[in-house]
RNA sequence: GUGCCUUUAGCUCAAUUGGCAGAGCGCCUGUCUGUGGAACAGGAGGUUACGGGAUCGUGCCCCGUAAGGCACCCCA
């Protein structure tokens, strides 16, 4: 059986079969209406780029970008993410573009990362961004499309938590952590919630934070309580704090925004122990995280001010989410939270010897009416096959049309489920399976 | 990039201390040249992931590689 080659893909690279691509198909068309919905304009950008437009502001995940010399010599790389490509447009294409912009771009992207569950090297990321915006309304909009998209798919224990990098910044000024040792910083309070909290202050006294530091810090990034609350108790401990009291007001007006963007209050909360690992975030960050399964988080965003300015040269505020599919879909299945038909056929139609004119011409008829057919391909076999194969693709209705059917002008409509079937007239045969659809709700 | 576990027919898995590689399901053919999911009978399908080594002899032991899973790192 095996030919000489052997058929295979690439570690954490996959085929996606059709059953799977109408789930995630399904997937998308909801976040792309909910894009839509908001105002957003879709964008798309090449899959490669010059190494140097992808690298610089990913820091420690360089390591995990696909890089290489192409044929003539250039040095490439595979996107990492779909934030840095905007930053680029928006530098590239300011004149017709009018900010603030609104893009959204469902694409594969690509990190030589070890797979895991929900963790692949090429997995597609559904982000929405604003571009040309520095206010919290913008950062308010994007967290509620995350909110509903996440909703829109039926995740049930979803939470966006909501953290601030120059808070996290004033927490260690505040309690003598070097500026220089803010990346560490984060990564460590990062874990907080992993590995706790006596770990998290023994890493940071191993890169030489003090003790008494590292506990203040911690004392401060563990505190919990209701949004408006924990800002209050921030107010007192970052008083005098360089930066701290714009972040703050940065946050209070966040917090105020969302419940009129219809955000419910069980969605968010404000979590100091986010940090988030890319290097671009400046302000507001967050994160959506699922308990059940164990798939990290599905959603990603925050505020990086300085990313479109490090390609224009000037400023360009800009805020985004991005949609994680994969583990998105991933929990959508363990719950089974979509309802997707096994194939997009909604009809077969059997066919015999010497009926194969009329088969074909009763399809075109079906399909002028908009449905989806699937036109038997082998005369020759039994109808009964015919019959047994379109069941196993799970197509819920067949036409069987031969001779005797025909002279009368008609056909049988079966149902491959139940087994029923009736014999209907031709010209009423389309709106009969629209019928019979509609009653088993596949339409 | 690191550590641990796993890999036998299309799928799920057996195979005693190292001694002839099997079952169920699926697939193909027939009973059955216009009505599937059933039954019966028969059939195909294997370099035991790949490459080395030790042994009279390995699916089983040892080493390496690859892929998958889990945990780090990091992230969606």
């Amino acid at each position: 059986m095996a030919g000489e080659r052997k058929a295979r893909v690439l570690k954490g690279f996959r085929d996606y079969l059709p059953q799977q691509m109408i789930l995630r198909g399904r997937i998308i068309s909801i976040f792309r209406d909910i894009f839509e919905r908001h105002g957003f304009e879709p964008l798309d950008t090449p899959t490669l780029e010059y190494l140097d437009v992808l690298t610089g502001k990913a820091g420690e995940n360089e390591k995990l970008m696909y890089r290489f010399e192409d044929h003539g010599g250039r040095e490439v790389g595979l996107r990492y993410d779909l934030t840095v490509p905007l930053a680029r447009v928006v530098a590239m294409h300011q004149n017709d573009l009018v900010l603030p912009f609104k893009r959204y771009h469902i694409a594969p992207v690509w990190r030589a990362d070890n797979p895991q569950r929900g963790r692949f090297r090429e997995f597609w990321q559904c982000d929405a961004d604003i571009a040309g915006s520095a206010s919290m309304l913008a950062d308010a909009e994007v967290v509620s499309i995350m909110a509903e998209a996440l909703a829109a798919v039926g995740l049930p224990n979803f939470v966006i938590r909501i953290s601030h990098r120059r808070i996290l910044e004033s927490l260690g000024l505040a309690a003598g952590v070097a500026p220089e040792q803010a990346t560490t910083l984060y990564r460590a309070i990062d874990k907080l919630d992993k590995i706790g909290a006596e770990a998290v202050a023994a890493e940071l006294v191993e890169v030489g934070v003090s003790p008494q530091s590292a506990a203040r810090v911690l004392e401060l990034a563990s505190m919990t309580g209701t949004p408006e609350d924990l800002l209050d108790r921030l107010d007192v401990a970052l008083a005098g704090v360089d930066n701290a009291a714009a972040a703050l007001a940065d946050l209070r007006e966040l917090f105020a925004y969302l419940p009129a963007f219809g955000v419910p209050a069980d969605r968010y909360m404000l979590d100091l122990s986010l940090a988030r690992g890319l290097d671009y975030y400046t302000g507001p960050v967050y994160e959506a995280t699922v308990t059940q399964p164990k798939v990290g988080s599905v959603a990603g965003a925050g505020r990086y001010d300085g990313l479109v300015g490090s390609f224009l040269g000037r400023p360009v505020p800009a805020t985004g989410i991005s949609l994680g599919l994969e583990r998105i879909i991933e929990v959508v299945q363990e719950y089974d939270l979509l309802k997707t038909p096994a194939t997009v056929a909604q009809v077969a139609v059997a066919v015999f010897p010497g009926t194969v004119a009329a088969g074909a011409r009763i399809a075109s008829t079906l399909r002028a009416a908009g449905l989806n057919v699937d036109l038997s391909l082998q005369p020759n076999r039994s109808v009964g096959d015919q019959l047994k194969q379109a069941a196993r693709k799970g197509i819920p209705l067949a036409v069987i049309a031969g001779d005797a059917e025909l002279q009368a002008g008609s056909a049988n409509l079966k149902d491959l489920h139940s087994g029923e079937q009736e014999m209907v007239a031709l010209s009423d045969l389309a709106a009969s399976v629209s019928l019979r659809l509609d009653a088993m709700q596949q339409l």
